[in-house]
DNA sequence: CCGGTTGTTCAGCG
DNA sequence: GCGCTGAACAACCG
């Protein structure tokens, strides 16, 4: 279940496979196995939440949504979306979407959004945001075009972090407020892959699934929000609306 | 035990 | 063609 933190531990987990061939693609997704078999693996990358299996002519773009899982070298009790067999162990994934990309990605992804990329730009952030003033905090960063990889607990931490309230427009934002939202995304985003790869995740988590904000000691907000409608935690005391 | 959800896509409608 | 809404998908946790 995956924000671009956890994608990127899966990438991490599954660079034994680069260079190894496909000996048997199957499962129930609904691509051309055959275009899969006997092909190397080139390279695994990522996206925000895009997990990329690069093969020579053909890249297999996997996205966990909600409810996906992934077994590697083992199995599940279920069916595979996608099952990859090589000589030594194999990849499996559960409930996912699975698609193939014939283009070339550097034509389908905007590198300077995915917010753990190296090619990350918090300049190319802000020009996004500039574009768009009416754009609400909460649906700003959960927007895969200027955010990738962020999600609903990276928003809602993120937030808190900057004690920025999640009904402000971005347009509304005095400029180092607007720097510090997109800096602190990235830097986030950072401490979630750390903590996550230390399953502790759960413990740093400062107002997303808490009762009570942890600067003020009064009881956090929760509440579906902006275009985006999805759940917000927030603290109305410390987190601030610009208007 | 069941309500809720770390997400996206698409049909249908005005 | 547009934006908006709700449905659909799906599996596990607390």
């Amino acid at each position: 279940m995956p924000e671009g933190p956890s994608i990127v531990i899966l990438k991490e987990l599954t660079e034994q496979f680069v260079g190894k061939k496909i000996l048997e693609a199957g499962g129930s997704a609904k691509i051309d196995m055959s275009l899969l078999e006997g092909q190397m693996i080139v390279a695994i990358r990522t996206w925000g939440k895009h997990y990329l299996i690069c093969l020579k002519d053909v890249t297999v773009r996997i996205h966990l949504m909600l409810f996906g899982s992934y077994r590697i070298n083992e199995e599940r009790d279920a069916n595979p979306r996608l099952s990859l067999k090589f000589k030594k162990g194999s990849l499996n994934f559960y409930a996912c979407s699975v698609k193939l990309i014939e283009d070339d990605l550097d034509d389908v992804y905007d590198w300077s959004a995915d917010i753990m990329s190296d090619k990350w730009s918090a300049t190319s952030a802000k020009k996004k945001l500039k574009a768009h003033p009416d754009m609400l905090a909460c649906d700003a960063l959960l927007d895969q075009e200027i955010f990738s990889g962020s999600g609903n607990i990276i928003k809602c931490e993120v937030l808190w972090r900057v004690r920025l309230h999640p009904l402000t427009p971005v347009g509304n934002l005095p400029a180092a407020k607007l720097t510090e939202l997109i800096k602190e995304t990235r830097h986030y985003a950072f401490d979630f892959l750390e903590w996550k790869k230390q399953f502790v995740l759960r413990k740093h988590w400062a107002v997303y699934s808490k009762k009570k904000c942890p600067r003020c000691h009064i009881p956090v907000i929760k509440e579906v929000m902006g275009k985006t409608k999805r759940r917000t935690f927030y603290c109305n005391n410390c987190q601030l609306i610009y208007e």
